[in-house]
RNA sequence: GGCUAGUUACCCAAGUGGCCAAAGGGAACUGACUGUAAAUCAGCUGGCUCAGCCUUCGGGGGUUCGAAUCCCUCACUAGCCA
C-alpha cells in the first residue's frame, strides 16, 4: 500500500515559503486572511482537512488536485486530515445544474471505504506528522435531529445560507433545490468545527466552487469557539479552450485503474494541449520551478517532440499508479504509435502492449463491428457501423471501408490491433 | 391547499394531431491539415436481423385510423395566492 513516489517528493527550496510556492502553482484561488494564513503555515505546524464526498467508487483528477496540495503542506511538516465523506456523501452537495439522485447508503458505505484507500496512498502515514483518515459519519450518525437543529442550525442564518453561489444558482434555475441539499452547507460547517474541536484543525482547503461550504465552516467556528481558523480554495482547473478539464472522449478521467487503465491515464496527460501543459506541470507534479521553466522552453522551441508533456504524463502516472504501470504504458504507446509497421514488431512488444489497452479475444471471422463493442471502442453496432462508414476504424493499421467486415488478418498469428479514431486502440487476441 | 406556467435526445432549445427518430445551437466523435497539438473546414451523434423495422419527447392511463402534440391522473419544478 505504499507508494514509493512519496520517497521522491520534496517541495521546491527556490521559494521563500510554501504559500509562495502553491501560489507559483496556481493553487490558490481565494484565501481567508492571507498574511494569518501565511504566518500559521510559516510559524506553526498546523492540522488541516480537505473533505471528499464518496459520489463515485473512484476519485478523479479534481481530486487529485486537492491530495496533492495537501501532500505538499505535509511535505511541510503540517498535519492531514483526510476526510471521505460518509455523512455529506449521503446528501449530496448542490451542483449548479440540478438536484443529485441520491444513493443507497450500502453504495455510499462501499465507496466511502474505496475512496478512503485511494486517497491514502498519497500521503504519508508515518513519520511526525502523519496523515489521518476520518469520517463525518463518526459524529453526525450519532445526531439527533432535534440535537442537530438546536445544537448547530442554531448558528446558521437562511438568509446567508441562501446567498451562498451554490444555493442561489439553483433558487434562480427551474431545477430549485431540496431542503436536503440546502442543508449541505450546515454538514459541511459543522464537520471543521468538529475537526477544529478534535484534532486543532485550522486550516481547510477545497475547490473554489465550494468557498460557501467552506466558509461555512469558518462561521461556525467563529460564533461558536470564538476563533478564527483558515481557508484556502484552489481554482477549478479549466482547459485555455475554456472546456472542462479531467474528460477523455467525455468520460471522467478516474484514478482507479479498473475505470481509467494506466494506458489511457498516460496517454490522457500526453495528449494535453501545449497552451495547458506547463500549467498542469504546476499543479500535478512535484519539478522544481526550474525545472518547469526549462520544459516550458523546451515546449516553446520545439514544441513537436511535446517534451512537457512526456514528462507530465510519466510523472503523473508514476505518482497515480507506479513506475512499473507508466513504463508499461510508455512502451504500449512507443510501439502502437510508432513508425506504424506494426508487424515488425516483435511478438513479446506486441503482446504487452496490446495487454494495456482494452482487450477481448474474438475468433477470426467475428465481425469487426462486434470487436469494436466488445473492447468498448464503441457504444452499439450502429456506432460501430458509423465509425466505419466515417473512416474511423483500423485493423492493423488498415483502413476498415466494409461495415460487414470480419477478422481475418492477424499478426503473428495471434494478435489484431483495433483502431478507432488516431489514438482509441484496442487489442484482439485470436482464439 | 388553490391558481398559472413548465418537464423534449449528453446540455441548451424548437416543435402544439400525420411531412417527427424529432429544427437550431453547444459539446462529443470521425475525416482532412498537423506534432497522438491548437485553430480551421467537412461529416456525424437512439437501437436493430439497416433501401426496412423497432423503441423514444417526466411516469401511468385514455381519445384517435394516427399523439411529443388532445384528455385524465401521478410525480417533479417555477411564480403567484392562502
Amino acid at each position: 500500500m505504499t507508494n514509493a513516489a512519496l520517497k521522491t517528493q520534496s517541495n521546491d527550496p527556490s521559494f521563500k515559503d510554501l504559500l509562495d510556492e502553491l501560489q507559483w502553482r496556481g493553487l490558490v484561488a481565494l484565501n481567508t486572511d492571507e498574511d494569518a494564513l501565511r504566518k500559521a503555515l510559516n510559524e506553526t505546524k498546523i492540522t488541516y482537512y480537505i473533505g471528499f464526498d464518496p459520489t463515485a467508487p473512484s476519485l478523479h483528477l479534481g481530486n487529485l488536485v486537492q491530495l496533492l496540495i495537501m501532500r505538499r503542506l505535509q511535505l511541510a511538516g503540517h498535519k492531514p486530515l483526510a476526510l471521505i465523506g460518509g455523512s455529506t456523501g449521503l446528501v449530496g452537495d448542490p451542483r449548479p445544474t440540478a438536484e443529485r439522485t441520491l444513493n443507497t447508503k450500502e453504495t455510499v458505505s462501499e465507496w466511502v471505504e474505496k475512496l478512503g484507500k485511494q486517497a491514502s496512498r498519497f500521503l504519508s502515514f508515518e513519520g511526525d506528522n502523519p496523515a489521518r483518515l476520518v469520517n463525518n459519519l463518526d459524529w453526525t450518525a450519532p445526531l439527533s435531529a432535534i440535537d442537530f437543529l438546536r445544537d448547530i442550525g442554531k448558528y446558521f442564518r437562511v438568509g446567508t445560507m441562501l446567498s451562498k453561489d451554490a444555493v442561489s444558482a439553483r433558487l434562480n434555475s427551474e431545477h430549485g433545490i431540496s431542503y436536503t441539499e440546502f442543508s449541505y452547507q450546515i454538514l459541511q460547517g459543522y464537520d471543521y468545527l468538529e475537526l477544529f474541536r478534535r484534532y486543532d484543525c485550522t486550516l481547510q482547503m477545497g475547490g473554489s466552487d465550494q468557498w460557501g461550504n467552506l466558509t461555512s465552516g469558518t462561521d461556525l467556528i467563529r460564533k461558536v469557539e470564538g476563533k478564527s481558523v483558515h481557508i484556502l480554495a484552489t481554482p477549478l482547473i479549466t482547459n485555455s479552450d475554456g472546456q472542462k478539464f479531467g474528460k477523455s472522449e467525455g468520460n471522467a478521467v478516474w484514478l482507479d485503474a479498473e475505470f481509467t487503465s494506466p494506458y489511457a491515464f498516460y496517454q490522457f496527460w500526453l495528449n494535453v494541449d501545449d497552451a495547458d501543459v506547463i500549467d498542469r506541470l504546476k499543479v500535478f507534479t512535484f519539478l522544481t520551478k526550474a525545472e518547469i521553466e526549462d520544459l516550458a522552453k523546451q515546449t516553446a522551441e520545439a514544441p513537436h517532440l511535446r517534451a512537457a508533456q512526456k514528462r507530465l504524463a510519466l510523472e503523473v502516472t508514476t505518482l497515480v499508479h507506479s513506475a512499473q504501470a507508466a513504463q508499461a504504458a510508455i512502451d504500449a504507446s512507443a510501439a502502437l504509435f510508432g513508425q506504424g509497421d506494426l508487424a515488425a514488431l516483435d511478438i513479446d512488444t506486441l503482446q504487452s502492449a496490446l495487454g494495456e489497452l482494452p482487450n477481448t479475444q474474438a475468433a477470426i471471422g467475428t465481425p469487426i463491428t462486434q470487436l469494436l463493442i466488445e473492447t468498448g471502442l464503441v457504444d452499439s453496432i450502429s456506432a460501430g457501423r458509423r465509425a466505419i462508414k466515417e473512416g474511423g476504424v483500423y485493423v492493423n493499421n488498415e483502413k476498415i471501408i466494409d461495415e460487414a467486415a470480419v477478422l481475418n488478418d492477424l499478426l503473428h498469428s495471434k494478435f489484431a490491433v483495433l483502431r478507432r479514431g488516431k489514438k482509441t486502440l484496442a487489442g484482439v487476441f485470436a482464439l
